[in-house]
DNA sequence: ATAGGGTTAG
C-alpha cells in the first residue's frame, strides 16, 4: 500500500520533533539494563521498590525504602526538571525533604514516653508539612506521626501534645491524597472515630485529648464526595449530629465550634453535586441552597451564600446526567445568581468558574440539541466578556470550556473554530495555556483529515515554543486517539512512533495510563501478527514506569490488564497461557500494594483459568489450583469481586479430571457441599453441571455419588428442570452409584427411580427420566445387592415405557449383561447365583430377538461364582451345563465360553476327580472347535493336581494346545 | 475545611 501524502507529512513532522527532543541525558545504566531484560517479567522487581515509608516498621525495610528514594531522586535530577513523581511539592526542597524523612523515621526508634520537647515540636511541624504533600505517602506519614505523638501523650498524662488541628490536618491530607475514594473515606472515618472515642474515654486524669470541631466534621463530609458509593445517609447523619451537638452541649464555647457553617453546607451540597447521573441529587443540592438562604436570614447566623455555593449547584446540574434539561437549569440558575448580585448580594458575583461550569453542562446534551447548545454556550461567552468578572485571572477557562463544547458537539471545521477562540481570548488579555493548546490539537486531530493532522502537529510545536516546556502526555494522547481510530496499518505505525517519542521526551510527556490503554486496546483489536507481543511489551513498560520510576500518571487500572488478558485468550501463541497467568499475578501484585483501581474479578480469573485448562500439563494444573485458592481465600475475607463461580469450577474440573480424577471429585464435592448449603443455589449451567457430575461419578465413593444425587434433586426441586436437567445428567447420577457397592446405594437408586415413575404416572410431564444407559447403571446397583427381582421389574417397566413412546428406554442386551455381571462380581456372590443367571437368561431369550454370546458368557460366569454348600454348587454346575448345551445347539459360543465353563467346573467341583473329568470333556470339545484361548490355558494351568503323577501335562492337553 | 478545567476505554 502506498503512503498517502498527508500521512507522509505527519510522519516527517514526527521525525522532526524526534530530532528536537532534548539530547538524552546521562543515565544509561538504568535504561540499558531494563531494556535488555524484557524477557523477564517486571512484576518481580516491583514489590521491593515501591517506597512506603510510613509502613516501614523495622529498620531493614526502612533502609531499602530510603536507598531507593535516594536513587530515585538522583536519577530524576538528570532527566527532566519538571518531573516530580512521588513527592509533588517544590522541587528545590527535595534535599530538605529527604532529611525530614530521615528525621521522622528516626523518631520511631525513640521509645514511647521519651520524646523531648524539641522532638515533639519537630514531629508536629513535619506532620503539617507531610500533610500537604497531596499524595498517599504524605497522608500515611502524617497519620503515623499523629499516632506516635498520641502514644507519647498517653504516657504523659498531664500534657496536651496532640491537638485538634493535627487531627484535622491528617484528615485533610487524605482528602487531597489523590487516593481511591473508598480508601480516603476509610481513613478519614477511622481518624475521626479514633478522635471521638478517645474523647469519650477521657478521664479526669487526662482531659487534654483533642475534641473534634466543625472543621473535623467538614473534612469527613468532604471525604464522602470523593467516593462513588452512596453515602447520603451518612452525610445527612453527620449534619444532624453537628446540629444536635451544637444545641445540646452545655459548653457554650464548644457548641459554637461545632455549629455547622457555610462551609459545612457547601460541602454537603458538593457531595450531592458530585453524584453523577442523578437528577435527584442535583435537585437536593438546590434545595440545600434554599435552606442556606433561609438560615442566612437569621441574626448571628454563620451561614452566608457566596459564589462558591452557587457554583456548586451549577456543577450539580452539569453532573446530573439530565443532558439538555440539566444545562438549561444550570443556565437559569446562573441568571438567578446575576439577579441576586444586582440586588445587592455582593458575594454572589458570577465568576469565570460559574460561566465555564454552565458551558461544560452544554457539552453533555443530547445530539439533537447540538447546534442550540453551541449557540447558547457562545451567548454565555459573549455575556461573560461583556460583564465584569471578579476573577479575571480565570477567564481563559471559559474559552477552553467553549472549545470543548464545539468539539463534543461535532461542529464543522472545529480546528479553525478553536483557533478563532484562541485569537479571541488574546483580545481579553487572556493567554492560552497548555490546556487550550491541547484542546486545539484535539480539535484538529478529531477532524481526521490528513491535512488537519499536520496542523495538529504544528500546534504541538508551537506549544513547545510558547510554553517553554514539553507538552504533557494529554496532548499526545489526543493525537494517539485520533490516529488509532483510523484503523490502518500506517496509522498504527505512526502511533507507535509517537509513543517512542513520548518516552524519549520523558518527564510529563511520557505515556500515561490513557496512552497505554489506547495502544493496548487498539492492538487487541488488530489482527496483525505480533500484536500480542507488542501489547505485552507496552504493559511491561507501563508497569516499569509506575513501579520503578514512580510515574503516578501511569498507575494501571483493571482495564489494561483485562485487555491484555482478553487478547491473549484469543491468541494462538504457545506462550499465551503462561503470560496470561503472569499478567494476572502482576494484577494481584498491584492490588496487594494498595492500587485500588486494579480489581481482578471473577471474569479475569475465569479467563486465565480457562486458558490454562486447555493445555493439561502438571504446571498448568498447579497454576490453576493456586488461582482457585486465591479466589476462595479472597471470598473468605469478605471480598466477593473474584468469588469462584460455576465457570471457574468447570474449567478446573476440565483439567483436573484429565490429570488427577480423584482430586477432581474432591473439588467437585467441596463445591457441591458449599452450594447446597446456600439458598438460593448459586447460578449453575448445563456445562458446569455435567462437569460436576462427571467428576463425582468417577470416584466410586459413596459420598460423591450422594453429592451428585443431592445436587440433581435440589435442582429439580428448584424447577430448573427444563433449563438444566436432562436424561444425560440423570444418567450420570445413576452412573455414580453403579461404582459404589453398598446396600445403601440400592435403596437410594430404587427410591430415586420409583419417585420419578410415580410422578410420571401422576401425569407430571416435565419429569426427567434416564435413558438405557442410566437404567443399566441402576440395574447394576440393584444386582450388586442381590435384588435380581427388582432389577427384572425395572426391565419390565422399561419395556412398558418404551411401548408408551419413551424410545430411549428400550431394553437392550446390555440390561441383562449389567445384571449378570453384577451377579458375578465377588461382592455379591451368593448361593443363588446360578438360579439368578438362569432366570435372567431365560427372560433375555424371551425378550430379545438375538442373544449375544457375551450375554451367555456373563450367565456362565455368574454360575461360576456361586457360593454356598456342595449341593448349591452341584446345582450350579448343572445349570451352567444346561446353558452351555443350549448354546452348543445354536453353535454360538467362543473361546471365552469355554474358558468360563472350565472356570465354573474348577471352582464348583467337589473333588479333583470330578473336576478332571468335566474339564477334560470340555477341553476336547473346545480343541475340536479350535477355540483354545488364553483363558482356557490359564484356567488349566492353575490346577496342579490335574497334571499326571509324573508331573507332566496329559497328552490330550498337550497335543491340542500345541496344535493351536 | 468548601467551587474547575485535558486525553482513553466494551
Amino acid at each position: 500500500m502506498r503512503r498517502s501524502a498527508g500521512l507522509q507529512l505527519v510522519s516527517q513532522e514526527l521525525t522532526r520533533l524526534q530530532c528536537q527532543a532534548r539530547p538524552r541525558p546521562l543515565c544509561p545504566p538504568r535504561n540499558c539494563r531494563l531494556a535488555s531484560s524484557t524477557s523477564s517479567y517486571t512484576s518481580r522487581n516491583i514489590s521491593c521498590i515501591s517506597p512506603s515509608f510510613a509502613g516501614a516498621h523495622h529498620s531493614h525495610h526502612r533502609d531499602i525504602a530510603r536507598s531507593n528514594f535516594k536513587r530515585h531522586v538522583s536519577s530524576r535530577t538528570h532527566t527532566s526538571a519538571s518531573f516530580t513523581p512521588s513527592f509533588p511539592n517544590d522541587h528545590d526542597h527535595t534535599h530538605s525533604l529527604h532529611s525530614n524523612i530521615h528525621y521522622i523515621l528516626s523518631q520511631t526508634k525513640i521509645p514511647v514516653g521519651r520524646m523531648n520537647n524539641i522532638n515533639r515540636q519537630k514531629a508536629r511541624s513535619f506532620l503539617f508539612i507531610t500533610s500537604k504533600w497531596a499524595n498517599e505517602q504524605g497522608a500515611t506519614l502524617s497519620e503515623a506521626l499523629l499516632e506516635r505523638l498520641h502514644q507519647e501523650q498517653e504516657t504523659n498524662h498531664n500534657e496536651a501534645i496532640v491537638d485538634t488541628d493535627m487531627y484535622n490536618a491528617c484528615m485533610h491530607a487524605w482528602n487531597i491524597s489523590g487516593a481511591d475514594g473508598k480508601i480516603i473515606v476509610q481513613n478519614v472515618e477511622s481518624i475521626l472515630t479514633r478522635m471521638e472515642q478517645r474523647c469519650a474515654d477521657d478521664t479526669l486524669h487526662n482531659s487534654h485529648r483533642a475534641r473534634p470541631d466543625r472543621t473535623s466534621y467538614n473534612c469527613l463530609l468532604h471525604s464522602y464526595s470523593k467516593c462513588d458509593e452512596d453515602s447520603s445517609w451518612k452525610v445527612q447523619a453527620v449534619l444532624e449530629k453537628m446540629n444536635a451537638m451544637a444545641q445540646e452541649s452545655k459548653d457554650r464555647e464548644y457548641a459554637s465550634k461545632v455549629q455547622p457553617d457555610e462551609i459545612t453546607y457547601n460541602t454537603v451540597m458538593n457531595y450531592y453535586a458530585t453524584r453523577t447521573k442523578s437528577k435527584f441529587a442535583a435537585q437536593h443540592a438546590e434545595d440545600i441552597l434554599l435552606q442556606m438562604s433561609e438560615l442566612s436570614q437569621h441574626t448571628n447566623s454563620n451561614v452566608r451564600i457566596t459564589s462558591t455555593s452557587f457554583n456548586i449547584v451549577l456543577k450539580a446540574w452539569s453532573n446530573s446526567g439530565c443532558g439538555w434539561e440539566g444545562a438549561e437549569r444550570a443556565k437559569s440558575l446562573l441568571h438567578k445568581m446575576i439577579q441576586w448580585h444586582n440586588h445587592g448580594h455582593a458575594n454572589v458575583a458570577p465568576t469565570a468558574v460559574s460561566f465555564s461550569t454552565v458551558m461544560d453542562a452544554y457539552t453533555k446534551v443530547e445530539r439533537v440539541h447540538a447546534s442550540t447548545a453551541v449557540e447558547n454556550a457562545m451567548e454565555l461567552l459573549d455575556w461573560m466578556e461583556a460583564s465584569s468578572i471578579s476573577d479575571p485571572e480565570h477567564v481563559h477557562s471559559c474559552y477552553n470550556a467553549m472549545a470543548k463544547v464545539c468539539i463534543r458537539m461535532g461542529v464543522e471545521n472545529v480546528g479553525e473554530r478553536v483557533m478563532e477562540l484562541m485569537r479571541r481570548m488574546k483580545n481579553m488579555d487572556a493567554v492560552p495555556d497548555e490546556r487550550m493548546y491541547t484542546r486545539c490539537i484535539e480539535a484538529y486531530a478529531r477532524e481526521g483529515s490528513e491535512g488537519a493532522f499536520a496542523v495538529a502537529f504544528g500546534v504541538l510545536d508551537e506549544m513547545r515554543e510558547h510554553l517553554q516546556c514539553n507538552p504533557s502526555s494529554v496532548a499526545f494522547n489526543s493525537l494517539l486517539d485520533a490516529l488509532l481510530k483510523k484503523q490502518t496499518d500506517q496509522s498504527m505505525e505512526l502511533a507507535e512512533k509517537l509513543m517512542k517519542k513520548m518516552e524519549s521526551l520523558g518527564g510529563d510527556s511520557r505515556p500515561d495510563i490513557a496512552s497505554y490503554n489506547m495502544m493496548i486496546s487498539a492492538l487487541s483489536r488488530s489482527s496483525c501478527k505480533g500484536s500480542e507481543q507488542k501489547a505485552v511489551d507496552y504493559l511491561r513498560s507501563m508497569l516499569r514506569s509506575f513501579n520503578n520510576d514512580h510515574y503516578s500518571k501511569a498507575k494501571p487500572t483493571s482495564f489494561v490488564f483485562n485487555s491484555v488478558i482478553a487478547m491473549l485468550d484469543r491468541s494462538s501463541e504457545e506462550w499465551a497461557d503462561d503470560v496470561m497467568y503472569k499478567t494476572l499475578m502482576s494484577m494481584e501484585n498491584q492490588q496487594r500494594q494498595g492500587n485500588a483501581s486494579v480489581i481482578p474479578d471473577t471474569i479475569t480469573y475465569n479467563t486465565v483459568i480457562g486458558k490454562l485448562s486447555k493445555r493439561p500439563t502438571k504446571e498448568n494444573a498447579k497454576k490453576v489450583m493456586k488461582l482457585l485458592t486465591q479466589m476462595e481465600s479472597k471470598e473468605e475475607d469478605g471480598n466477593f469481586d473474584a468469588s469462584p463461580d460455576i465457570i471457574t469450577y468447570t474449567n478446573i474440573l476440565k483439567i483436573q479430571s484429565k490429570l488427577d480424577p480423584n482430586r477432581a471429585s474432591d473439588i467437585a464435592s467441596r463445591y457441591v457441599t458449599r452450594s447446597l448449603a446456600r439458598s438460593p443455589l448459586p447460578p449453575m449451567d448445563r456445562v458446569g453441571l455435567r462437569a460436576l457430575l462427571m467428576a463425582l461419578s468417577r470416584s466410586g465413593k459413596f459420598e460423591n455419588a450422594f453429592d451428585a444425587i443431592s445436587l440433581w434433586e435440589r435442582l429439580e426441586g428448584c424447577g430448573k428442570t427444563t433449563k438444566l436437567l436432562d436424561s444425560d445428567t440423570c444418567n450420570l447420577v445413576l452412573l455414580a452409584f453403579s461404582k459404589v457397592k453398598t446396600e445403601q446405594s440400592a435403596d437410594i437408586v430404587l427410591s430415586f427411580l420409583t419417585e420419578r415413575l410415580k410422578r410420571l404416572s401422576n401425569g407430571d410431564k416435565s419429569i426427567v427420566l434416564p435413558t438405557v444407559v442410566g437404567m443399566n447403571a441402576a440395574l447394576t446397583v440393584l444386582s450388586n445387592s442381590g435384588r435380581i427381582n427388582d432389577a427384572l421389574s425395572i426391565v419390565e417397566i422399561m419395556k412398558a415405557l418404551y411401548m408408551n413412546g419413551h424410545s430411549k428406554l428400550q431394553p437392550d442386551p446390555g440390561c441383562y449383561t449389567s445384571i449378570l455381571t453384577s451377579v458375578a462380581s465377588v461382592q455379591s456372590s451368593s448361593k443363588n447365583n446360578a438360579l439368578y443367571a438362569e432366570k435372567v437368561l431365560k427372560k433375555a431369550k424371551e425378550e430379545l430377538e438375538v442373544v449375544p454370546i457375551t450375554l451367555v458368557n456373563a450367565a456362565i460366569n455368574a454360575c461360576a461364582w456361586t457360593s454356598g454348600d456342595q449341593n448349591d454348587k452341584k446345582r450350579a454346575i448343572q445349570i451352567a451345563f444346561e446353558i452351555f448345551d443350549q448354546t452348543k445347539e445354536r453353535s454360538s459360543y467362543d473361546a471365552v465360553t469355554f474358558g468360563l465353563m472350565i472356570k465354573a467346573c474348577m471352582k464348583l467341583s467337589s473333588d479333583d476327580d470330578t473336576r478332571f473329568k468335566l474339564v477334560q470333556r470340555l477341553f476336547q470339545v473346545c480343541a475340536k472347535n479350535g477355540l483354545v484361548g488364553n483363558m482356557v490355558m490359564r484356567e488349566i494351568g492353575h490346577f496342579k493336581p490335574m497334571l499326571l503323577p509324573d508331573g507332566k501335562v496329559p497328552q490330550a492337553w498337550k497335543i491340542h494346545a500345541n496344535d493351536k
